[in-house]
Parts: structure tokens; sequence; C-alpha cells
DNA sequence: CTGCAAAATTGATCTGGGTCAACTGGGTTT
DNA sequence: AAACCCAGTTGACCCAGATCAATTTTGCAG
């Protein structure tokens, strides 16, 4: 689990080829300031269930996530762990205020993102304020969706939480693939439980039974939206 | 419940005079920008009960809560409520990404807010990066209790979501009243219960337990903390 | 003080989702 | 192709917390 051998390029990168420019934080920049821009971040490539970080360490870097599909997530002293979230190319990671990272991050299969050193990177922000803003932006939003999540958290019912579930990540999922109803489930289900604060035999079984009612259809690597009017109204959105 | 008639005092107030200053954003303004920024905000009340400004509502104005505490909570469609936090005097509301709230607040008791109009905050803002990197502060720090709260939600049981209620209620009291096991508890059972993704019936029970076994007291309007540590290990912090 | 309504507590019972355990099936190793 | 592994599914049973139903307590208005 822990990061071991990681592979860093040499930087021969550049940021105005970068597949998630006009997603992530990069958006905010213009062509003079991302060619400085470009100097600061360098690949790094891990594979499946390595940590990129985790919860407690010094933050030394600030990362933005460029292939692949992490699970961001939290864990109690005696090992029982809550998911906040899973984050897709273009997330950007590690602000805090603390000065340590306030939870881990795993990959989920591979994962390539481009780091940052956390004093280089808080340089160049310091005169750039349309940089901040673009953060603050970024973060204003996450807050909104934890709020959305604390609500499924504490009221939803199982049936309602994976509806809602499906529901949100094929939205996530638009950016990148476009809509569809072909919804791929990259995640373990025991990664889907711990988001949903369930167990995993409540997830399966809850899957089964929309798939029974003919809501979903169960295939490999993920789901098939077959009615999502239906699934809507077992959101109880 | 709706706000119906609200009082707005003129406005001859000043910042360099008000309670909170240091802690609130405006803790990020020189003596000079004070003395701009005091007459973009005035002071509103709100008795027990009222409503500040609810989900969805396009977002007119910023508030600075002043004195007072508040709900701040999202409701599904069914009624079913979650609450999401209590503010206190110097917290900042009404951040947001698509223009509108994304939650509802109310007044639990009297309440003072400075209102600021959201135009003339974003405009007065604009030029001064240093007040936008202290709200992104707050947003981050927001960001992280959000999360906190996140694992309480789905993975603690009603005697730890308790206990730990009961111990970050305290911290939070601390740059108000200084540290102390008397903990005045301002928000009814239901609103206790809508934090923590319980019933009320089982926010009582749970306070009764806690009573019998010597962590707390109950009295009146509050808890007393008997025993600090033994609720530390209850909430298996 | 009296009467009433809202908030809180307590008890009895029920149930959604957890726990424990067995089984299935696709993928990998030998 | 046999042996194994591990994620996922399914079934049987259980229990923490919800629900339902009285009380009891508190806060106020008259």
């Amino acid at each position: 689990m822990k990061s071991s051998l990681v592979a860093i390029e040499p930087n021969g990168h550049f940021c105005k080829e970068c597949s998630i420019r006009e997603f992530s934080v990069c958006a905010s920049l213009d062509a003079a300031e991302l060619r400085e821009f470009e100097h600061l971040g360098r690949r790094v490539h891990f594979t499946a269930g390595e940590t990129v970080f985790s919860e407690e360490d010094v933050t030394t870097s600030f990362c933005n996530l460029l292939e692949g599909v992490m699970r961001l997530y939290k864990l109690l002293p005696d090992g029982r762990r809550q998911i906040l979230g899973f984050a897709l190319p273009g997330d950007f990671l590690g602000m805090n205020v603390s000065g340590r990272h306030n939870f881990s991050a795993d990959a989920i299969g591979a994962v390539t993102v481009c780091q940052f050193a956390k004093a280089a990177f808080g340089r160049f922000m310091e005169a750039r304020p349309h940089l901040l803003r673009r953060i603050n932006e970024l973060a204003v939003r996450e807050l909104s969706q934890a709020r959305d999540h604390m609500v499924l958290l504490g009221r939803r019912s199982a049936e309602e939480k994976v509806a809602t579930f499906l529901l949100g990540w094929r939205e996530q999922l638009i950016p990148l693939n476009g809509p569809s109803n072909t919804v791929p489930l990259p995640m373990s289900r025991q990664d889907i439980a711990d988001y949903l604060g369930l167990t995993i035999e409540t997830v399966s079984r809850t899957f089964t039974r929309l798939e029974r009612v003919g809501v979903i259809e169960i295939i490999h690597g993920g789901i098939s939206l077959l009615d999502p009017a239906r699934a809507e109204a077992l959101a109880a959105a």
C-alpha cells in the first residue's frame, strides 16, 4: 500500500499540451504564466493501491490529478474508514490550513499526478490573485459537495444512498467522457460502502435489488443505467 | 419561521469597536481599509427561529455573524433535515459559486449579523488579495471540519457521535468564552439529533446514559463535563 | 398561581442494515 | 487444467437505533 518506488519523469512536459489544462487550476493562467508554471510541476506515476499522501503527513507538495482515479479518505483509530470522495483528472489536492494533509489519498488503478512543491507554488500564487481566486472557487465548490454528502450520510436510506451515488458519479464523469448511461465503476464495492456509510453486503444487495427491478444492469466493471428517471426518484433528490 | 420584520440599524457602526473584528474576515484589513469597509456593512437583527437566508435563494449579500448562534442546514423534499453546523460570532456566511445559497440558516435565539451587499463586497475584495486569502483560509478550514463531520455521520455510533459533539462544541466555544467544562447548549435536542444524524430520542437517551455513568451532568441550558478524559475515550477520537 | 403548549424524557416494540458465514465465479499461478 | 485467491453475492440471524406512545418537565401568558 505504501508508495515505495515511484516513477518521476524528467521535466520535459509542456502545460499547453496537458489534457486537463482547461478544467483545472491552470485554466486561470495565460500563455506566459503557463510557460513559467510548467517548470514548477513534475509528473509522478502511481500504481493501483499506492498511497499518494497520508493524513497527518506534512504537506510538502500540492498535486493536480492528470490520469486515473483516486480515493480520498479518513481512518478512525480502530480502522473504520470513511471515503470522502473520489478524485478525477483535473482535481487539485493538498490545500489545507494546518500544514498537514487532513485526509489520505490512494490510487485506484494507475494514476498520474502533476506535483508542485508547496513553497514554489505558494510563491507563484503570491503574485497572481486570479490563481488564488480559481483555487478559492474550487474550494467553495468542494464545500458544496461536502454538504450534499453530509445530507446523504446523515439522512438517507441505503437505497437512496446507492441511487444518489450512481447518479452523482455518472454526473462527475460527464466532463471526462461525455454523458452516458454506461457508468464505469473503477472502485471496489468496499470503496462504495465506505463512501456511503454502509457495509459491502448492503451495497451488494442494493445493487442486485436495483437490477431486479430494472433500474440498472450490473455489467463487468460498472453498471448500465436502464431507467434514469426511476433512479432519480429512488434517490429522493 | 420566515423572516418577516427585521430591524436594520442606521449605519452608525464602527468596525474598530466591533467585538469580532480580530476573529473574522475583517482581521485581514488594516485601519484605512476598515474605515472604507465599515460603510459596506449594516447590522441586522433577527429573533429566535427566524430564517436569515434559505437554500436556493439568490445570494444578494454575505454576512458576518456578530452575536448569537445560528443553525445551518439542508432539507430533503420530504422534510428530513441535516444540520451542517452551528455558526458562532465571527463566522462568515454566504460564499458560493452558483450565485445561490446552498444551505439555509436560522437564528437560534437572538442574532445580530453584519450584512454586506454581494456586489459591493465583491468590488472591495477585487483589489485586496489579502482579504481573498483570508476568505480562502476560512473556506479551507470549513472544508476540514466538513470532512471530520462526514466521518462522524458515516462511521460513528450514537454514543461516539454525542460525545464527539459535546467535546467539539466545547472546543468551538473557547475563542468566545474561554475554556470551560460548563458547556451551554443553546440548540434544541432536535437540532442536535439533526446535526448528528440521529433521532431526538436517541440523543436524549444517550445524554441520560452519559450522565448515569458520570461523564456529564445535565444542567439547565446545557451540560457540565465532569470527566473530559472519559468523554474523549467514548468519542473514539 | 393556573393552564396550556412545546420540549424533553422514558418505556415498549419494531426494523433497516449490520454481522457472520457460506458460496460463486473470474483471474492468476504453477 | 488444477489449485488458489479474492472480490462479490447471497442467506440466516441479530442488534443499534428508529418508531410509536405515554409521561414528565419547562416555559410562559393570563
